[in-house]
DNA sequence: GTGGGACCTGAACCTGAGTTGAGGTCAAGA
DNA sequence: TCTTGACCTCAACTCAGGTTCAGGTCCCAC
């Protein structure tokens, strides 16, 4: 036994992934096809790994093309960082965007846990469309 | 001409909505049917202010389906306040959890801005699956 | 050798908030 | 009268990120 190779289901548990999801990364060309053995995908520890930048990257709030992008340059033997310096440039302003949208929905929403009115059309919550 | 009336489209300029939303809204529950002449819907111009509510209500975060219960609970003559209270006080914990995460993925942007790293599989940025 | 659990594929389905398209009708101005 | 633009309905489609299902295979333990 050469190195220790992992179903799916054992990568799936040890990277908090379910099995579906695996398989739709593979589709989507985010984790490459594996070997297989008597039609079984044999995964080595490498894969979990993969899966922890793929969970880290969604966290940080990239859609899957952008982590495909992400992965797709560093596995052609560029520097990780080039890339991950790109993207995540890209993204902070989307992502201070949301928060800024977020901070103005949270005040609204403390405001409107003391209101007081009968009709929405009238209050002031309400005002300008 | 007793009270003016207005089309579709004069609504959807005045509210800023799409007239493919109106039609949608009032398929889920959110905006009454209309009265028709000649096959037309004619609004009154408090159909823009309705639309105001729906539009401020998804802004602060509200689902359609929520801005329907708070619209259907005012519509059988409970005050506003009750139903509105009730649905920001549930909806507060979720905008605060949403913002929370937001900035923790600012956090890590803003580092990852500075990452200097060969390969993402080892670069802490993406430690812990 | 048989039961059952993990695996395989491909296609269909899910959610939310609408948009788009086809095919038809209505109103108003030239 | 004709044209044009706004309107009508109903069904199907969009996007993301998967999940679920049906029908079939594989491995392992008993």
């Amino acid at each position: 036994m050469p190195n220790a190779t992992l179903t799916i289901g054992e990568v799936a548990s040890h990277a908090g992934v379910s099995v579906s999801a695996i398989r739709f990364y593979e589709r989507r060309g985010l984790l490459p096809v594996p070997e297989r053995e008597g039609g079984w995908r044999r995964y080595t520890p490498a894969t979990v790994e993969r899966l922890a930048v793929i969970e880290t990257a969604k966290r940080a709030g990239f859609s899957l093309d952008e982590v495909g992008v992400l992965l797709a340059a560093t596995d052609e033997g560029a520097p990780a960082h080039e890339q991950l310096r790109t993207l995540a440039s890209r993204k902070l302003p989307e992502i201070e965007a949301l928060i800024e949208r977020a901070e103005a929905m949270r005040q609204w929403l403390l405001v409107a846990r003391q209101c007081d009115c009968d009709e929405l059309d009238v209050c002031a919550l309400f005002d300008r469309g």
